[in-house]
DNA sequence: AATATAAGTGACGTTAACGTAAATTAATTG
DNA sequence: CAATTAATTTACGTTAACGTCACTTATATT
């Protein structure tokens, strides 16, 4: 048993698979969030690394600075029960949640203003006997 | 008849009254957003210099870069009939309205995404006998 | 006139997340 | 082994909206 699914990825390879650039890789192992192994001075991804990205990633796209993200990962492997990885992981996620729940707010009360404004452009172009094309 | 109300304005004022900074008024000029009159090197802002500032603050409320408010104060002024400035303000409302609609509906993805991240973590908690906290 | 206060100026710094270009090194292939 | 291709490194650039600091100039007060 335990005869390792062996895969490796390169820079290029990743960068091409995720849709992003090879420099955003790298760079994100400046920041501290990746180590690969190298291969001589090439950067030798295992499948691990690869999910590692993945979540790095994911964090992205729900709105988390690579400061947190890389706060996040440093708990990765650091926790054999994982337990307070995932205690700080939903403390930020309802970090997060409550924030975007206040700029969710923020954004309504702003569209509302922005239609008010729309409304009175309108009426104004009307008056002035103009097809504001709605 | 046309006694008109003079009262003046300095930039530290005008900073403590609308709660900004005195760098930002004269970041606000230097990016061609107002030309006060001088009083020797002394800045001098009219009431109507102080009712363009409030557009300027109204603006970036609304989320609109300082280059787009250039853009629609240029109009100001030469354009008599104001059709013109209505209409492009009319344009870019509309704009910022439909980003706007857009990116609430990027949030509320996003939102759901987190919320069942947080219910996730939840139960792989619970499941190892700790308290969430709700 | 000397000092104090206020206003202004110019240059540089900050933050985040990379992009770009040029120069190096390494690995592969004929 | 020479040439090509691939990967890396280094350094600097970008964007937006200002903040900070160190001076210099101007006005006001005593």
């Amino acid at each position: 048993m335990t005869k390792i699914d062996e895969r490796f990825y390169t820079v290029p390879e990743l960068a091409g698979d995720l849709g992003i650039t090879p420099r955003t890789i790298r760079f994100y192992e400046q920041k501290g969030l990746l180590n690969p192994q190298r291969a001589g001075t090439t950067r030798v991804y295992t499948r691990q690394d690869r999910a590692k990205l993945l979540l790095i990633l994911r964090g992205k796209r729900l709105g988390f600075s690579l400061k947190e993200i890389a706060d996040y990962l440093d708990l990765y492997g650091a926790d054999p029960t994982q337990a307070e990885q995932i205690k700080m992981l939903l403390e930020r996620v309802r970090e997060r949640i409550s924030d975007l729940e206040e700029q969710r707010q923020a954004l309504d009360v702003t569209l509302d203003e922005l239609r008010e404004i729309e409304h009175q452009s309108v009426d104004a172009l009307k008056e002035k006997g103009l097809d504001p094309a709605p």
